[in-house]
DNA sequence: TTGCAATATTGAAATGTTTTGATAAGTTTT
DNA sequence: AAAACTTATCAAAACATTTCAATATTGCAA
């Protein structure tokens, strides 16, 4: 597979979104089940803003989408591709007790 | 699957070195067959210092080895897990001519 | 050992990212 | 309409990354 240095940019902008600890948290935890800012931002201890940037990055790459209802917004991982990604990414490191631990 | 801080930074560096143009260069390149530095610096067209800079990342999570034969270093993408990460990676952003165009 | 070739490291400028307080904007309730 | 609540945006400080010229190191050859 030969990579332009276009296409690169590309992919790195996206690799770039899972790059960030905070993103990949708020990620893991969508994954589990979509859930508002503050939900995240209380689940994680992220500030406000801080969250709320983070999904900004995520939404504009098509990782998240969110939907208002009523005061508060729900995110919600876009599909079952970004899921795939996210697991993919953390098995890679291993080591990272990917279920419960042998009794 | 919760993710704490400690392992999402853990996971964070390692897709760090997959957000960056040139080292996703680097690695498609020798996903398609090992190589010198120096191969590397004529088939992309970045800096011997750079390419070497980008290696030393990538060399120490474990993302290629190299080898000196002589006076040069020859370059692979360590083990099929990093290359099936790349391939998930360039798939998911798409449009990137995947295969060869039909006909 | 002198010289040449290939790779690694260093240092520094330019650029980009992350984080959060302050504040704005959109929604509901009263 | 005002107050209360939730999320988004802004601005700026702190920090990290990227790039490459210059230089050091390593290996081979003469």
């Amino acid at each position: 597979m030969i990579l332009s240095e276009r296409d690169a940019e590309h992919v790195a902008e996206t690799m770039r979104a899972l790059a960030s600890p905070g993103r990949l948290r708020i990620l893991a935890r969508l994954d589990e089940s979509p859930c508002s800012v503050g939900q995240l931002e209380s689940d994680l201890g992220i500030a406000q803003a801080t969250v709320s940037n983070h999904l900004r990055i995520l939404r504009h790459l098509d990782l998240v989408v969110g939907e208002r209802g009523g005061r508060t917004v729900t995110y919600r991982i876009s599909d079952g591709h970004v899921s795939e990604l996210l697991r993919q990414a953390v098995h890679h490191v291993g080591h990272v007790e990917p279920q419960a631990p042998a009794v």
